[in-house]
DNA sequence: ATGCTTGCAAACTCTTTGCACACCA
DNA sequence: TGGTGTGCAAAGAGTTTGCAAGCAT
């Protein structure tokens, strides 16, 4: 099995192997080629790829990582604070989204496109929000809301 | 702090057949022995039931009823707005919600339960944040918030 | 060297589908 | 009666698992 080669078909402000390396150790992960390309394909796909889809483009790099390894690795990642799972009342498969940070999702109601949304301002209003009007029986640590709509062309 | 949307509460009393007709007719929905049963489990289960646990409840009172006529049934009660998907990261199966006011979700990290929870002042706080800021290109008509965390004891 | 990871394929779970019969409007 | 809805069973999609062999540390 071969390292990972040079991509010289790689987008731009892709992460070195190196970086991914570091995150993967930073998250108490051994740095195995599978994992790295997994991670690299996360980060490379756009909006909240499937399983499938990030072992599809894996498979361009590593044609015998199995999709059984990318479930596996998909799990740990999350495991692991790497990545998250994103909520979805549509579709019957799991979709991963790479982006940790605290952000909020559009759900397009005709497109069925899920759409991520940040705003600080929102953030800080919802967190005062709790912090004043305390839920009983339950210690929130994150939120994130979900916007259903349409967009509007 | 703005003042709340009124909130007329009616307790989950027990509909009879006749309301659950009328609710049918009203979303255009043919009155089947089936779609009675089902919409009152749906009506009668707690929490957020799994199409599984609709379908244990129905055999109670008519045994021969399939399950997969409960899956197409929740998915004509989805289709006619009388029942919700609910969303959610965790477990691999489908779930609904009788509910179909406007409610936000506590989901548990440690249990995995999703806590149903209405706050008035919070839905009219959101309302109002984008009513004031604006989404570009999309025009939302309703909220979600998902609130994870975990119960204290 | 050790123990975590991987590939493979089979098993599993959840959901959908096709079709003949049954039923509501 | 006509057109929908239902039951059944088989198929399909998505995900998990067990185990031998392969790597990272």
């Amino acid at each position: 099995m071969t390292l990972l080669s040079d991509h010289s078909h790689s987008l731009p402000c892709q992460p070195d192997q190196a970086a991914l390396r570091q995150r993967l150790a930073t998250a108490g992960l051994r740095a195995t080629t599978q994992r790295i390309l997994i991670l690299e394909s996360l980060l490379l796909l756009p909006g909240h790829p499937t399983a499938e889809q990030v072992h599809r483009q894996v498979v361009l790099t590593e044609p015998t990582v199995s999709l059984g390894t990318v479930y596996k690795t998909l799990d740990s990642f999350v495991a692991a604070g790497l990545t998250k799972r994103v909520a979805s009342t549509e579709g019957a498969c799991r979709r991963y989204d790479s982006d940790c940070t605290a952000h909020h999702h559009l759900y397009c109601t005709d497109t069925k496109e899920i759409i991520d949304y940040s705003n600080p301002e929102l953030d800080a209003l919802i967190r005062t929000f709790f912090a004043t009007h305390g839920l009983e029986n339950f210690q929130p640590h994150s939120f994130s809301l979900h916007i259903a709509g349409s967009r509007i062309s």
